[in-house]
DNA sequence: GGCGTCGATACCTCCCGGGTATCCATCGAG
DNA sequence: CTCGATGGATACCCGGGAGGTATCGACGCC
């Protein structure tokens, strides 16, 4: 009769559960994470495995590890969620459209390829059948995961600061690179600087950003989060920072960009899930290419 | 109490019913295809619309339709199922490993680059740490969805037929092209043909080649499913064909092939899902690299 | 050796996913 | 216009399983 679930793969659930197991290796504070009891939890990773017939994890009643198998399925069963929740999000905006809702959510950088975006935003918006587009900032290294998990469509990428990889892309501009300092310093008399003359000033270390996870490498520099701070450091003559020539655009007055002949160029590119090409999204990246 | 599931995302089983219907754009056929009652179908699909807040399709008790934000989650819906499903694959088969089951599974089409690749197994199989790698032979436009849903774990592509969208890749040699003929055909006195020296043969026109859908293209030339098909139907000269000079190799005594100039050059490229860097396909990538 | 920690087991409850029977709207044939 | 066929929605029932609490059993630590 009814109820012969388990013939077909995994539920979300149970992903869910195996990551937060496998996150926390600690079955206890996954359950709390889960807002579960512990036992069901036990009990569902137990079928998660008799169904996959494969052990995920070692328990040892002290402590759990992850089995090989176990953290395969902990990368692929992120990504797994991340496409489901996608899914679910990009549904949700579809159906707001119209409504003077976000038709596209834009995410790049704060501070970075300011004047890019906003030709970009306003030659998007006059072309016929544009919807809106929203723009969100964040931090370094986030832009890929927002794309995949539904909460952008579409990203201003700086290669080869940032990760590219799974997406695809168009390039838009390449720069060059600029060493800003504090007004007045001995180097802003020059005309331009080479990467040695700015890794020489030891009184003036590069930042240090937040990873990914949120946490700081070690180092000399003072640790920031945003450009405000970046620059009010460099103002108190704490810092020293290269970056894309286009940050001229948004420096105080008290700072000073040099360019340097051999840092890296910066290509600005407009970047998007593959699988996702819908009508709204071809347009603003034809709109892009046309610069 | 219990059991308030509802306040986490979709669950696969509300997604794998969502495509069926959309697929089929009727609640029972849908059912059928499910191995499930009508009601209970009609119920879950309610429910998903509920949950999202979406109205996802539009029922006019003798047609179904899909939404906009229906046909989203449609191809969403199934990116996010085929990584459920390939998260399932991987995760077994790297349960597998050490019983002389396959550590990787490579899928390039059947009758390409099958120099390149022997050598490319036999230098990976001689190197330290190798696992045994599957060999899957597939037709045109099937790589990119073995990857995707777990089948595979790297393919070998070639640009520009193949789409390599949200793919790694690395290129590993480029060549160009021949057209094949029978033996004893007027063009093969010439050493080098123009591509519309090719195009002028209307009594042999290309062969047509099933779609990623399985079905043919209109046009004059006959159909065929793979190279055997293809080689014996140049030989009683009803077809030629236009491919990468490595086919040479594979070449029966009878058929000759002849360079054409202008042919568009191929590239035979290593592609992997992005996220996926196992340090099994790692080490397979790195001797293809060296070649 | 007792105690604390942590995962597994036992057992209960009740929600929900599955079923069947039926209703109702629409379309087409006559 | 009526009537049957079609197809989705609704009503209702049943059983499995997802959730809970209580407890056991294994291990490390003081």
């Amino acid at each position: 009769m009814p109820c012969r679930r388990y013939r077909w793969g995994m539920e979300t659930r149970e992903l869910r559960y195996f990551v937060a197991v496998a996150e926390e290796l600690h079955f206890g504070r996954a359950a709390r994470r889960l807002g579960i009891a512990q036992p069901p939890l036990s009990r569902a990773i137990a079928q998660l495995e008799r169904r996959l017939g494969v052990a995920l994890l070692e328990r040892t009643s002290r402590a759990v590890a992850l089995t090989e198998a176990g953290s395969v399925l902990l990368v692929e069963g992120r990504a797994a969620l991340d496409a489901v929740e996608a899914a679910e999000r990009r549904t949700r905006r579809a159906a707001l459209v119209g409504a003077g809702r976000p038709g596209l959510v834009l995410v790049t950088k704060a501070g970075a390829s300011g004047e890019l975006l906003s030709k970009l935003l306003d030659a998007y918006a006059s072309e016929p059948g544009a919807v809106s587009v929203d723009v969100l900032l964040c931090g370094i290294g986030e832009q890929e995961r927002l794309l995949r998990d539904g909460r952008a469509d579409v990203a201003l990428l700086h290669r080869p600061f940032d990760s590219t990889v799974g997406l695809d892309t168009e390039e838009l501009s390449t720069e060059g690179q600029v060493v800003v300092l504090p007004a007045g310093h001995p180097l802003t008399a020059q005309a331009q600087v080479r990467m040695a003359d700015v890794t020489a000033l030891s009184d003036l270390p590069p930042p240090r950003r937040p990873g990914p996870d949120g946490t700081y490498p070690d180092g000399p520099g003072p640790q920031v989060r945003d450009s405000t701070q970046l620059y009010q450091l460099i103002a108190l003559g704490r810092a020293s920072a290269v970056l894309p020539e286009s940050c001229r655009a948004d420096l105080r007055r008290d700072l000073v960009a040099v360019p340097v002949l051999d840092a890296p160029t910066v290509t600005t590119v407009i970047a998007w899930p593959p699988h996702s090409r819908s009508l709204a999204l071809a347009g603003l990246i034809r709109t892009a290419i046309r610069l």
